[in-house]
DNA sequence: CTGCTCCCCTTGACATTCGATGTATAGAGG
DNA sequence: CCTCTATACATCGAATGTCAAGGGGAGCAG
């Protein structure tokens, strides 16, 4: 059982695809797999998301696509990053751990605010 | 300058409310502000962001008001937690945790999809 | 030819953050 | 006194992004 899935905190499903494609060429469906198997599935990435999410960042010019057959043999497109989906990737990325280290330092604080 | 601050990731502004008021009673403001101290800047909170926030938790009964002289000799809402505040701060901190445990398998992966 | 998995997609509801804007009061400085 | 600044409350509309719930088509195994 155990299947306790988080919700993504807006903002985060970018970079977590942007990530993914990194590696090169992939379709939509095996990046939200690969997510989730990664994770151990506490991370879900639903439809409803993966796909707007695909569109924005190829709207954005971050990534491109192209039909191709995937390794089921079924028509699947295609994305890859392109030069500024990369340039956003290392932004994103030092920005994530920014974040992160900033609420580390609130929540490990023992100071009381007054 | 080097003004630069984060967007908050919708969902974690709670979070930092609730640890700021674990300490004991304070009004809005101090907290912004000592979140904003405590990071050096790199976390804001406007207060378009700040009062919603404190009326949410209000209304969920994780916080509880009441009306006093602040230390600048003003009128204030103080808050401070319920038990159920604490519980949620404790459930929403170990999600965070979680959350950002998942995000650095990904992150950190060198497997790539497919 | 049925059912299953893969793979694409859209829509509407929802929650939250942010920038702009508005009020009021205490204390400081002229 | 009078004005200015910092404190402290609040609301509004716009923008964004996630999710649940829908829909469709095509390969493959039985």
């Amino acid at each position: 059982m155990a299947k306790s899935t988080l919700d993504l905190l807006q903002g985060t499903l970018d970079l977590l695809m942007l990530k993914a494609l990194s590696w090169g060429p992939a379709h939509g469906y095996s990046v939200a797999r690969w997510i989730e198997r990664l994770t151990a599935d506490a991370l879900t990435i639903g439809e409803g998301s993966l796909y707007p999410a695909l569109h924005r960042l190829e709207e954005r010019e971050w990534i491109e696509s192209e039909w191709r057959i995937s390794e089921n043999n079924r028509k699947a497109k295609f994305y890859h990053l392109t030069s500024k989906g990369r340039a956003q990737l290392k932004a994103e990325t030092a920005n994530w751990t920014s974040f992160v280290e900033a609420m580390s330092k609130v929540l490990r604080s023992n100071e009381q605010p007054g």
